[in-house]
Order: structure tokens, then sequence, then C-alpha cells
DNA sequence: AAATAAAACGAACGCTCGTTCTATTTTTGT
DNA sequence: ACAAAAATAGAACGAGCGTTCGTTTTATTT
């Protein structure tokens, strides 16, 4: 019986089955190529895993609406925040009527409860992936750049559930905070365990730790700060692959530069 | 006529009569003795730059209305958001009728509206002060301790400003955008004036200076990550005075060790 | 103490919100 | 091609919103 019970809600914690493969890190383009929170496959999990809410239940409808739903929820709310966007707006931006709508959610807070969802599956990924790594330093490189690539990916979604956490009940907003604290506390650990090992050194890994967090917040909350944006005709922002690639990497660079500064062993090197 | 024009729009910009003596960054203690935006005088300043929207005449009045009116706002959109807030929440929590209410404000917008011009005055202080230091690196010092003293005795004021900016028109979130900006040129400057005089050295000044800026953010923003909290009998987190000198002092080390490290000209130091 | 001005009150208004519900259209299975 | 099922449309509902305004209370002046 509390087996069923704990079945329920294991499908809201497991990112291992998500990722049998791992990801491919070597390139923004190959880690495109890798990572399953993308395209088609992206808005199917978020039906797999909300499934008992959403009434629809021919999946080719229901990704097709999550699909035109949550992309209009980024696009209005970007602006005008999740509180003031309004369900016959959504229902413009996505020509679907209300009933539709009302067919893929139950309540309005649903669909921050599905981008919440979403963010921290990615995340546990990232934090999954961490372990593969061979030295600490290569695992701080690595974490740092997955994070990177998947909060470019999901720009929209990590923005969004920054700045809507409190949309969301408060159990979630607590979650939403752990979920912070469990990336510095990972990097801390990562760090400590390259102060044992003799490759960093740093009295404060925690400080440091932080910065990192922070600066990977930075990324997906402030486009505007590093990216220099084409319009399109639809008079939203566009980058070629090849121009992201380079940001990404030029972004890159400069964190691991700084860190590699914070926690350098000896003054010679 | 055009001068007239210009006087009115003057009230809105003006720091410099605000603070004619210098504001004292020996402690937190001495600046709570000469920092102007806070107590009555910072209701006051809210009320003589915004007397055109204000219906209530007497300045008494109006002072002790306005306190009630963003502290309750505080109070409640830490929680909920400015835009979940109704006129309700706040008539209850401050205990004044609605009418009361609107004769300090023409309208709900307008409530953040004050809070975005106090937080753009207190960076006017700051950028103001980073001139007076002797040496580029005494500058940036005391810019990154100004920051923490102000940002900490406006907590609130700077945590709404941030997450309640879009629910301002969009010439105000672009202003937003602006103020970080420029927090991040003038890093970026004394830095560079820094290297110049053979002070520093870095290859990525504005990395350095956007570090900076984001650090002093997560001040603001985050204090349940470095703030261990004692609560009073009104459920409010409260701290000793002794208590939260320690605790800025603390992050401002760790923020100067940091940037320190960043900048070191040599590895023998 | 009376007269006047300022401030506070709170019910009422019009509107928009999230949500529901039934009729209609589209898709599916045979 | 047709019946059953699923998905969509959009009008309708009640709650709650920001805001207004006539009245009452309080403060100030005469």
């Amino acid at each position: 019986m509390t087996s069923m019970i704990d079945l329920k809600e294991c499908d809201k914690t497991d990112a291992s089955e998500l990722c049998e493969s791992p990801v491919d890190l070597s390139s923004f383009t190959s880690f495109l190529e890798s990572f399953p929170l993308q395209g088609e496959q992206l808005y199917r999990t978020v039906f797999d895993r909300h499934a008992e809410i959403i009434q629809t239940q021919k999946a080719r409808f229901a990704v097709a609406n999550l699909e035109k739903i949550l992309s209009a929820t980024f696009e209005v709310s970007a602006v005008s925040g999740f509180d003031r966007m309004s369900l016959r707006d959504l229902s413009r931006q996505t020509g679907m009527s209300m009933g539709a709508i009302y067919s893929c959610i139950s309540k309005k807070e649903d669909i921050a409860l599905m981008v919440a969802d979403i963010v921290r599956l990615s995340n546990d990924l990232i934090q999954q992936h961490a372990m593969l790594a061979g030295s600490t330093w290569q695992s701080v490189e690595q974490s740092i750049k997955f994070h990177l690539y998947a909060s470019t990916l999901l720009q929209p979604w990590y923005f969004f559930l920054y700045f809507e956490t409190r949309s969301l009940p408060q159990a979630q907003q607590e979650e939403s905070k752990q979920i912070e604290l469990d990336g510095i506390n990972g990097f801390e650990a990562q760090i400590l365990a390259g102060v044992e090992a003799g490759e960093f050194a740093t009295e404060n890994a925690r400080t440091v730790a932080n910065a990192i967090v922070v600066l990977l917040e930075d990324w997906y909350l402030k486009p505007w700060k590093t990216k220099s944006l084409s319009i399109n005709k639809e008079g939203r922002y566009e980058l070629q692959l090849g121009e992201i690639e380079e940001k990404i990497n030029t972004y890159n660079q400069s964190i691991i530069e700084l860190v590699r500064k914070l926690l350098a062993t000896d003054r010679s090197e």
C-alpha cells in the first residue's frame, strides 16, 4: 500500500530514467543532441509528469497545446509578470479557447507548477552528471558548463521560476530556495574535495561556491547584459546557433578563469 | 518657460542636495548616523518628491501614512508579490481605510514608483560618494561598503524593486536595467583606472565589475543565505545591531578578499 | 465656541478575473 | 460512412479587484 503511494510521487522525482546515455558537453551543438529536455520530448515529459491533472488524453493534442500554453506564458509574463497575465491574454496569444486551455490545466497555478517541475528536473540532471568527472577541477568545470548549457536552452523556464516563485504555494517556494542551496552545497563539496586533494587552495570554499552559483544565475536572468541581440520579424530576439555557441563559450571561460584565480594553489602558476 | 518644466522634473533627479555632509563609512553604526534616507526623513523625502500626486497636504499626516503604507507593502508583497497584494490587504495591514490610502497615492502603481524613486536616489548617493576616495583600491572598497550598508538599511526597498520591476511602466523597467548597468560601469571604470595606475592587474575588468555587482545584489536578495535569523514575537526576523554589524563585515570582507585575488598584480603578494 | 478646512471612512460601482458549463466541431475506430 | 469519444468554442457566473465619492470625524483657525 505504501509502495503504491510512493510510486505515485515517484514520477515527480526520478531524474535517472530520463537520461540513460550521458549528456555530451564537448560543445553546445553536441549538448543539444543529447540533452533530453527540449523540443517535443520536453513537452511530452510535462504531459507524462502531470497526467493526473491534464484532461486531454491523447498525447498528440496535449503536447501541442502545452507547447503553445507554456511558450505564450513565457512571452507574456516576461514583460508583465505571471499574475498580470490573464488567461484571456493567454487565449489570445495561443489562439486557443478557454475550454482548450482548461483541458491542459486544472487551474492557472498549474502552469507555474509545471515550469517549476521541469527546472527541478533539469537541475537534477546537472547534479547527476557532476558525479561522472575524473578530477575535482574537471567536475567543477563540467558542472558549470552543464549548467550554462541547460539554462541557455531552458532560459525562459529558469527565468520564470526565479521571478515567479512567489506565485507558487509556500511549500514550493521553500523548495526553490532549497534548489539554490543544493547548488551551492554541490560546488562547496567539490571545492572542499579539491582542497583535500591539494588541487585547490582557499579559506572560504562557500564564498567561492556562492559566487559561482550567482554568476550562473546571472546568465539566464540578465541576458541583456552579455548578449547583443538581433530582432526577427515577430519582434523577438534571436541568435544564430554559432553566435550562441560563441557567447556561451566566452561567458564560460570568464567564469572558469575567475574560479581558477580564486582557487589557485600557488602564485607561480 | 522651459526652465520651469525643467524645475518640475528636477526634484526627481537631484541627489546632491540631500547629502551635503559626507556619509561616514567607518562602521555601520556611524553610517546610520549620517545616511539621510532612513526613519522619518526617509518618508519625508518620499512626500517631498511626490507632492503632486499626494492629496494629503500636511506633512505630519502624509509622512505617518506613507510609512504605514510602504512598510505594509513590503511585508505583504515579500510573500505574495505586489500584484497579489490587494488594497484591501493593505487596508487591513495598515489599519487605514481605503480613502486614507487613496489620499497618499493616486493609484496602486504609485507605491511601486515611490520605491523605485528612493532606490534610484540611494544609488545616486553611492555613485556620488565613490568620487571622494583617495586611491583606486580605496574607492572600490568604499563603493562596496557603501552599497552593503545602504542596501542593508533599505533592504525591503531594494528587494521590492528587483522583484517588482515588471509591475512598473516599461520606461521605468528600462531605467532599472540602466541602474544595474551604471553600477557595473562604475566598478569597471574604477578597475580600469587602477589597472592604468598599475595598482591592479586583470584582463577582464568588466567580468570582475559584474561579479561585484551580482554579489552585492545577492546580499539584499537572499538574506536567508548568510543570516541566521531570530524571530521576535510578531513573527518577524530581527537582529541586534551588533550582530548586523558583524554579518555585514564578514560579507564585506569576503567580497573584498575575492576582488583582491581577482585583481592581484603579482603572485608573491 | 463656532466656523472652516483637512483627513478618514467605507459602501458602492464598474470591470476583469479565474473558472465552469453546455453546445458544437473534430477526431477516432470500425 | 457513421456512430462514439474526445477536443474545442465561447457565453455565462460569481468573486474580488482597483477606484470613486458622499458622508462623518478630526484638526485648525477665528
